[in-house]
RNA sequence: GGGCGGUUAGCUCAGCGGGAGAGCAUCGGCCUUACAAGCCGGGGGUCGUAGGUUCGAAACCUACACCGCCCACCA
């Protein structure tokens, strides 16, 4: 069965392969469709394809490891689901990197070669963080790893893109978006990270039309957009401005004539109080221009350059030359009245950081209202649990102001659009062509359902709309399908594709099979628990939720629970700029796997970063190695021992550092298990480490040096070490296991065996004899130390205490008493005399006296014992002072008083017998 | 501008109405036959500031300060 003596140290990299690869033969990892056991689902928050496992990864991932293995070890049937996103800009900037290395870019190759390649790299890298998932220990069902680009998943965007569209919920609209430059791509409002930036208000001089010679003065930060001006903004309240309004002005450079209106937008405090509106390229604008009916004058395009109705000097200026060009120009003509510096902020690219732009443009947009207000609903009934509670707040916050989503990004890696249009027919009045085989149209249930069971009536209810869609689906539309109106079969598809976010949004139902109705979606859906960070709430999970609710009818998950950023060990954002990033797999190859996931378990006290140094994990492989000495004391114990299982423990007649070290372990039990169940990770793994360190180690296995020979010590020797390897095990699962198997054990691994249950005989249980012993213990170590008695020395000490009760119990385990503290004991009832060249110490009322003779001066003694009675002074003074407190008597509670009476005669009887002794030592001289 | 978190020992944090805690670091003593990656012991804090509630506040309330996030169309 277990192999001989353990090696001195434990060795991670030698077993943590090893039991990876024999949970995985054995198929533990596996969830059952169809199983007796209850079930429990998590979707795994899909990393990036082609990216590899940073901080961020490790803590999410270890976290829903642990739940995992928790929940598998407690009898559930445990779906934990992996996969990975194909991260449409982020990946495609990657790959065009590579190809540019080659001299070459995407448009070089054409979109069908250039996704061949992204495929390929796809292939050749995207199991790079699969394995490094692996190496963390995750134990993903990974029979059932997905991607987000799979045929399934592919199938389910299709299904959702058509019906949403469908119901009119996805349109295609002409509206200001968000646009990189640099991806050359649309981006949701969520992908612009705003950045406060130094920049300069400008103020500009617009002359009137009538009256050349006088201006309105616009202040602006950003003067190139002025050449897409269609009027001039003033609130209607302005007594400044008010005659002005509908008066024009002439729009320097640009050479048009453009309106004074007025409009409540406009902040009377703020720059001159008049507004320049470019309705084409500021959001605000776009709102005005929209209320008073302005041109919207385009003038940057999509590559950042000046373009449109513009003078042609500056067409074909990037924005920051244009800018530039035109405040000189403006400073030339003697327009420009002034220039303040002022902090701004700027929209960038959250993928290639490059400064946004609002554009202009066609686009598909989700009108999310309607399924956000399903979603705050949720919420807001408990349906779903987020925790910790406050994000809730956020959620709604966010939830409840939320604009349409824009969805098409004008790259090429992606769910491409499956709408499609027919070159030949007029323009702009197209019949809709559907299609979808019959089996599909059965099983859709609802509204959808009754939608499309006549054909004429949906064609009824889109005739209005312009375009093609055809549903993509058992078989691809080049072949065979055809314009309805003029036949012609050279449909072209939708260039776009969808927003990556848009298939992550169907993560929970999409990875289960559906629109098929499988087995798996109705035993794990909605899925137990999802485990992310918070930079991701509104990306993923808001959209999650309402997906989910739209297409299953039901919740995607129970509990979010949301877990904070791991940053470094100053606070900072761990970034590659910063150089301050720690390599998750470098850490594990130093300090092996458990040590680091024992580490972020520790660290990730809800509700607040995780600070991670590497002496923080260091630290803990100590903890690691504690363990492993332990076991190996533990093993060399029980040697000759036949352990059973079925050990029947007499719990009315146990040894009292058996009823404490089993009171102590169902309490941890019982702890760590409502740790677990309320994701406070950090909690369940102090509590581990305390039990095993301080209580296991420190006194049960020092008392058991003294007991060796007992049977019941030998068994629970191993029963309390097995036990909290146990608890310990969705935390440390390679060491817990690697030592498990090198004891006597019952499961074939630990990863299958029972989590444990905290015996309710011993919660709660009367300990405090062993308390006691401890702190008498405690007390003479103290003497000792304070007075530099060699730990070689054996003084004698001399314990006053009648031989009842308390006293009683000391007296019975005198031996552990000797044995723990390096004594030699004697007890008497009361003291004849004084013990000559002693130290006094008092514990609980029992006297201790540490015979020095030979060992320590008179001197050093009395300088000991004052120290102790300033300390005891101390705490009579204070509960004096309470006690004689009539408020405090009369509104506190009963047993809080009277514990403070008994701990006040306590220290006073405490405080006699200190200064009586050190009178006598004053008189020795 | 709105919102959320944080401020406790040198460091990282727990405590969230009844005498200030842990780990690490530090100091002193130990190679005591599981473990020096260890054992034993010690020192160290007017719990950000100012008010308030309370018999009693690190904890609850109100302001303020500083740090960190998130959201937002002051150009």
């Amino acid at each position: 069965m277990e192999e001989e003596i353990l090696p001195k140290s434990y060795q991670p990299e030698t077993v943590e392969e090893k039991w990876y690869q024999f949970w995985i033969e054995k198929g533990y990892f596996k969830a059952q469709a169809k199983s007796h056991k209850p079930p429990f689902s998590m979707v795994i928050p899909p990393p990036n394809v082609t990216g590899s496992l940073h901080m961020g990864h490790a803590l999410n991932n270890t976290i829903q490891d642990i739940i995992a293995r928790y929940k598998r070890m407690d009898g559930y049937n445990v779906l934990w689901l992996p996969g990975t996103d194909h991260a449409g800009i982020a990946t495609q900037n990657v790959v065009e990197k590579m190809i540019a290395k080659e001299g070459i870019s995407r448009h070089h190759l054409g979109r069908k070669k250039f996704i061949e390649r992204v495929w390929k790299w796809k292939e050749e890298s995207g199991s790079t963080i699969i394995n490094q998932l692996k190496r963390l220990g995750a134990s993903c069902d990974w029979s059932r790893e997905r991607f987000t680009m799979d045929e399934g998943l592919s199938k389910a965007v299709k299904q959702v893109f058509l019906r949403l569209f469908k119901e009119g919920l996805i349109q295609r609209d002409n509206r200001l978006i968000n646009w990189c430059p640099r991806c050359g791509t649309a981006l949701s409002d969520l992908e612009v990270e705003y950045e406060e930036k130094n920049g300069n208000l400008y103020y500009i001089k617009y002359p009137f039309v009538e009256y050349p010679s006088r201006f309105i003065v616009v202040a602006t930060t950003r003067p190139e957009t002025m050449l897409g001006d269609t009027a001039v903004a003033v609130n209607p309240d302005d007594k400044r401005y008010k005659h002005l309004v509908g008066k024009h002005v002439q729009l320097p450079l640009a050479n048009r004539q453009i309106p004074i209106i007025a409009d409540s937008m406009v902040d009377v405090a703020f720059g001159t109080g008049a507004v320049k509106i470019t309705p084409a390229h500021d959001f605000a604008d776009e709102a005005t221009g929209r209320r008073h009916n302005l041109e919207f004058c385009s003038v940057i395009d999509r590559e950042g350059k000046m373009s449109g109705d513009i003078p042609a000097e500056y067409i074909g200026l990037n924005r920051f030359e244009a800018r530039t060009k035109i405040v000189d120009d403006l400073r030339q003509q003697e327009l420009l009245l002034k220039v303040e510096a002022m902090k701004h902020n700027v929209g960038h690219c959250y993928r290639c950081k490059d400064v946004t732009e609002p554009l202009l443009t066609l686009q598909w947009f989700v009108r999310i209202k309607s399924l956000a207000e399903k979603a705050i609903a949720a919420v807001r009934e408990k349906k779903i649990k987020i925790i910790p509670e406050q994000w809730e707040n956020t959620y709604f916050n966010w939830m409840e102001n939320i604009q349409d989503w824009c969805i098409s990004r004008q790259i090429w890696w992606g769910h491409q659009i499956p709408v499609y249009y027919c070159p030949r027919c007029d323009g702009d009045k197209i019949l809709i062509t559907l299609r979808e085989n019959q089996a599909d149209t059965k099983r859709l249930q609802g509204n959808y359902n009754d939608f499309i069971k006549e054909g004429l009536s949906f064609e009824k209810i889109i005739e209005d709309i312009d375009y093609y869609l055809i549903l993509d689906d058992a078989v691809p539309i080049v072949e065979g399908e055809s314009c309805k109106k003029c036949g012609c079969k050279e449909l072209i598809q939708d260039p776009d594709v969808l927003d990556t976010w848009f298939s992550s949004a169907l993560w929970p139902f999409s990875t289960l099979g559906w629109p098929e109705h499988t087995d798996e979606l109705k035993t794990f859906y909605p899925t137990s628990v999802l485990v992310t960070g918070f930079d991701i709430l509104f990306f993923w999970v808001a959209r999650m939720i309402m997906m989910g609710l739209k297409f299953m009818e039901d919740v995607p998950f129970k509990d979010v629970y949301i877990h904070a950023l791991v940053r470094d060990s100053k606070g900072q954002k761990m970034s590659k700029s910063k150089g301050n990033v720690i390599d998750p797999l470098s850490v594990i190859d130093k300090f092996g796997t458990d040590s680091f996931r024992f580490t972020l378990a520790a660290l990730a006290a809800q509700g607040r970063d995780v600070k991670l140094s590497e002496a923080r994990i260091e630290g803990y492989k100590h903890f690691v190695n504690k363990i492993w000495n332990a076991s190996r004391f533990v093993k060399m114990n029980i040697e000759n021992y036949k352990v059973s299982q079925d050990y029947e423990i007499d719990i009315k007649n146990l040894h009292p550092f058996d009823n404490w070290i089993l009171t102590r372990l169902n309490e941890t039990i019982a702890d760590v298990r409502s740790y677990y169940d309320n994701y406070n990770f950090n909690d369940a793994a102090n509590a581990i480490y305390r039990f095993l360190w301080n209580d296991f180690c420190d006194w049960y296995i020092e008392h058991s040096k003294l007991r060796a020979n007992e049977s019941v010590v030998k068994h629970l020797l191993w029963y309390c070490l097995t036990t909290s390897l146990k608890l310990l095990h969705p935390i440390m699962p390679f060491v817990t296991e690697e030592i498990y198997q090198r004891l006597p054990h019952f499961d074939e691994s630990i990863m299958i065996s029972n989590f444990p249950v905290a015996n309710t005989a011993f919660i709660g249980k009367d300990v405090s004899n062993i308390e006691l012993l401890i702190k008498v213990i405690r007390a003479i170590r103290n003497v000792r130390s304070e007075m530099n008695v060699a730990p070689s020395q054996r003084p004698f000490v001399t314990i006053v205490a009648k031989n009842e009760g308390m006293g009683k119990f000391l007296r019975e385990v005198k031996d552990f008493i000797e044995q723990l503290s390096r004594t030699q004991a004697e007890f008497v009832d009361e003291l004849k005399e004084r013990p000559a060249s002693s130290a006094l110490t008092v514990v609980e009322g029992i006297d201790i006296w540490v015979n020095l003779e030979g060992l320590i001066n008179v001197e050093d003694e009395k300088n000991r014992i004052m120290k102790e009675i300033n300390k005891t002074e101390k705490d009579v003074e204070f509960l004096n002072k309470k006690l004689s407190n009539e408020d405090y008597l009369k509104h506190a509670p009963e047993d809080v008083v009277e514990e403070d009476r008994q701990k006040l005669s306590v220290y006073k009887e405490k405080l006699a017998k200190l200064v009586e002794n050190l009178e006598f030592l004053k008189g020795l001289k």
